[in-house]
DNA sequence: TAATTTTTCGACTAAAAAAGCCGAAATAAA
DNA sequence: TTTATTTCGGCTTTTTTAGTCGAAAAATTA
């Protein structure tokens, strides 16, 4: 017998294959007219083969987000750690999400008439404000230590800027990409949001 | 009343419009997942209005199809009158329709799958087959005329070379585009064929 | 080799979506 | 007002699709 690891490797491989497809052909045609045959054809299987590594087509879908969203993490991951002035880190993080939201937005066609896409993103952005408040925060306490911020509770602070990087997502949800100059918003309520916070 | 004619212009200007939308939605999605829906939504009606300028889904497929043909029809019916040595003139005439199809077939994803697509530009190629011809026999004409070309039969010689451009589309519709270097295989037949052809 | 486990798939069903139809309503023209 | 044009909601029929199940195929182990 295989070991359980060796087996659950090969398994995860094909897993993963179906992965990297199912995305290519979701952010073709979005997920409504992605047909499970579509992806079965595509990595050369039968459809059913496809229900012994996902339960059901929306599974799947959850399951190639899911990966994109932990691309995003890592990346925001990544602005957190790098050694900047707190005021930058916040900007280079807001900046960041929002520019790796969009293509998201973009790639699912989630705008676009595509309800029930619309709706897998909205559920991942709400299970995702817990970790967002828990990121700013250490941001925010960082700035703190530092000596360049001064806030009394950090817990609510968060959830503020939560709320206002919230605000300037909703004009990508709405699908006016382009029109809007999101450097320039983002600038604009973290100095209002400074001028709060900076200690004098 | 409107006179008949103005009616016509009204009623064909909205006909276009569809055309017009229907076209791009066909490019992006293929045929098969273009849903009515999808174009009477784009052009803000009723998914029935579209039946009263289109008698069913394929009509209007074919209708859109049509205009990319016209198109390409407009572009040979120049290379055909513009006033260049006759082998120049071949090799033009065979070049821009091999270009244009390519788009096509690529355009409408009639390769990929989509198996009714495949069928209808089989049949549009099918009868375009009769214009080529005549085409083709122009240009041979006009070069037996100039002294260049020796020819016995205009009609069999026609149908000879629309059969060798047959064989150079057949590349495309297979769906190995980029492999082939389309001028060389061109130039490859134009010589064989000239060398049958030119008055020595 | 035989037994066991993993993986694939064809055939099927139920549910959803799409094409297409029709008559009536809205709109525009006379 | 009358007549012709255009739109559309609601309906039926047909097609497509998600999802199930059991059995076959392939791989693994003993």
């Amino acid at each position: 017998m295989q070991t359980k690891t060796e087996n659950g490797t090969k398994r995860d491989l094909n897993r993963e294959n179906i992965l990297k497809i199912a995305r290519e052909i979701f952010s073709k045609y979005g997920y409504k007219k992605t047909t499970l045959d579509d992806i079965a054809n595509a990595v050369r299987k039968g459809k059913s083969s496809l229900y012994y590594y996902f339960a059901s087509k929306e599974d799947l879908f959850q399951a190639v987000i899911m990966k994109e969203v932990e691309i995003l993490a890592r990346e925001l991951e990544i602005v957190i750690n790098r050694n900047t002035d707190p005021v930058d880190k916040l900007r280079d993080y807001i900046l960041t999400k929002l520019a790796t939201f969009r293509n998201l937005a973009n790639f699912y066609h989630a705008i676009e008439n595509d309800v029930t896409a619309v709706e897998f993103i909205e559920e991942v952005k709400r299970r995702y404000e817990q970790d967002e408040i828990r990121m700013i925060k250490r941001i925010l306490i960082e700035g703190v230590r530092k000596n360049e911020f001064e806030i009394y509770d950090f817990n609510l602070a968060a959830i503020g800027i939560t709320t206002a990087i919230k605000g300037l997502e909703m004009p990508l949800s709405a699908g006016n990409y382009g029109s809007v100059n999101l450097e320039r918003s983002v600038d604009i309520i973290l100095k209002i949001m400074c001028y709060g916070i900076i200690k004098k």
